[in-house]
DNA sequence: ACATTCCCAAGCAAATTAGTCAAGATTATC
DNA sequence: GATAATCTTGACTAATTTGCTTGGGAATGT
């Protein structure tokens, strides 16, 4: 498993979609400008968020891409394993033969543990980031680059998303 | 964050270490031979352990490495961080000046998250792992490469460690 | 027709990973 | 004290990944 800015992006991008639902197809045009993100970059990403149906594309004019299902239909993890192609890059690859035709010391520790970070994170949908005050503040910058902004910092991350459970 | 072979050789040579507690310090070589991994390596990262106090080293003849503290005091998360440098590559870099000197949408977004993730690994002890039955088997086998092993396949993640919590 | 948008493939510089090689420093043992 | 085992350090390298550019297409609304 990775978390690396490529994930980062990837999320972000689905994020800004979300912001802008309701709005017709977006423009990954619209997106770089707005995160700050290469326009080429962001084509291949969502050619792979595209082939897991993540996002739904309208070429042409007026066209671009939109959620390919609501926004309390997905998830963080989802996003992460479309753009981030193996998943799993263990000498052993599923296998048990990663050391002499044998299992390694650590093999299945790897495995489960990536499965239970993407648990992790495919409970936290897109919705529920839009839902954080912080990420509206942002995202209201972002639409309104002229106005000022007020100073809060406020945290993403409140109990009821934590890891470590009640 | 990152999740990577580097992370997960440390802290197979982290946890071969710990089952050979007691048998006075391990050479890297040994090491090096029962898990597989190039010595050279396992010296780099191992200079970075000793640097965390993760471990403690003894020169010359007879000398090796040993636990810098108890296996149930030295958690995952720990060893992850010592040879993983970088733990947050965000264009932030912890400041709030991503993009165009602001706050990028998911600036928090991610470094909750790695906080998160670093929480729970960060409750699994090395004592933890020794104490899991595929984990001692293997070990088993690697210390006594002649004998034929088992087919038993028993998870290495069971309830008590879920990651969702109860 | 034409501009706008998605789509796709090749290539590329920088960084990282995984590893090699070579030289030393320390110390137990003969 | 010589020697061998072992840690310690630094430079170097090949393969891979990341982030990005370039250059072309294909579809489609106006």
């Amino acid at each position: 498993m990775k978390l690396t800015t490529k994930g980062r992006y990837a999320v972000t991008a689905m994020l800004d979609l979300s912001l802008h639902y309701g709005e017709g197809p977006i423009t990954l045009a619209d997106i770089a400008q707005r995160q700050g993100i290469s326009l080429s970059y962001l084509e291949q990403l969502f050619s792979r968020l595209r082939k897991k149906s993540l996002v739904a594309s309208v070429r042409g004019p007026g066209g671009g891409y939109s959620l390919g299902r609501g926004a309390d239909e997905i998830f963080v993890g989802e996003v992460i394993s479309a753009v981030d192609e193996n998943i799993d890059t263990t000498r052993c690859n599923g296998a048990h033969n990663c050391q002499n035709n044998e299992r390694c010391l650590t093999h299945d520790l790897w495995s489960d543990l990536s499965n239970q970070i993407y648990g992790y994170l495919n409970k936290i949908s897109l919705q529920d980031l839009m839902d954080r005050q912080a990420v509206r503040e942002v995202a209201d910058r972002q639409d309104h680059p002229d106005k000022e902004q007020s100073g809060l910092d406020v945290s993403l991350v409140d109990g009821s998303g934590d890891l470590a459970g009640a």
